[in-house]
DNA sequence: AGCACTCGGATATATCTTATCCAAGTAGCT
DNA sequence: AGCTACTTGGATAAGATATATCCGAGTGCT
């Protein structure tokens, strides 16, 4: 899985408290990380519809629906892709004892077994949305950390 | 996920039907893939305990263990690592805001899912094993075939 | 002891990920 | 309306990982 998974989960959590515009570099300053690099995988969620961008003087990025509704699966498919880690190359219908075509219709017990713990997983991630990171994170905190946070965005 | 994964597996269904030892370049050239590149699936494998090579003329390799207990994991785990996908850089120990150490004691929201999801793509991939797959694929290939196998892996 | 055959690790190549840069575009200000 | 300052977007290098290959060490048989 890429590492910018996680920097995009981090900025997602960030956008859901700041109600204006946040521009890249300020996200990439607060949590230390390539701008150049971070910018990119803003892109990549601005093309997956997770987030808005506007461009200008005081311009950035906002999520364009509540935290509630977006699910840490859409973020990890809008950077890493959607397709399954595991690609079948149908090795069956080669070499000198290969499977006749016809008889490979259905997928074989491999492919199954990657298909289903592929959507095993993605399952895990859809049950856990930005807002319930966001929930647990306030519990761990300092308090005041919030606005510290804030107050940080807007400067 | 490395593609050399499917090649393993294809092997270990052979290997539990060949009870002779199998040399790495017969089973490269029954799949028609690479043989040399195969030989690296199987020296990881042999490391990780699931194949046991003998050298020597009517040398090979031969499972260590029976067919029904070694789990797809196994062979996953054998050639892709045991590591988890997701890597956490502790992003939050970073920048001007960041979360003091002690604070974070307990992994995140974040590393939590991750973590859940990895677990439950492990548990579906641990609830299969090699017997498993090669009853399934009994049941879909043509009468005779594994026969035919076996006596071309003899010659 | 000699020989033919096999595995094992060290070595190139290709592909993907990571990181960076500069040009196009937009909003606000004069 | 024109200008300026700011921000995004895609195109472009550097690095890391996965893929593919080769030859030497080791083993059993003759
Ligand atoms: S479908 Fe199954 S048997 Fe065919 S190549 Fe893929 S993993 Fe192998
Ligand atoms: S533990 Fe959680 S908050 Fe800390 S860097 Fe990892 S993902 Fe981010």
């Amino acid at each position: 899985m890429s590492g910018g998974v996680e920097w995009a989960l981090h900025c997602c959590t960030l956008l859901s408290r700041a109600s204006q515009p946040v521009p890249a570099v300020k996200l990439a300053e607060y949590h230390d990380v390539s701008p150049s690099y971070l910018a990119k995988q803003l892109q990549l969620m601005s093309r997956a519809g997770l987030v808005r961008s506007t461009q200008g003087n005081a311009g950035g990025y906002v999520l364009t629906r509540d935290a509630a509704a977006i699910t840490v699966l859409d973020v990890v498919e809008a950077i890493d892709g959607v397709l399954p880690a595991f690609r079948c190359t149908e090795v069956r219908q080669r070499g000198p004892l290969a499977t006749p075509a016809e008889q490979c219709a259905d997928p074989c017990a491999i492919a199954k077994v990657m298909d289903s713990a592929d959507r095993a997983w993605r399952d895990s991630l859809r049950a856990v949305t930005i807002a319930d990171l966001v929930a647990d994170a306030d519990r761990q905190i300092l308090p005041g950390a919030v606005e510290r946070a804030r107050a940080w965005l807007a400067s």
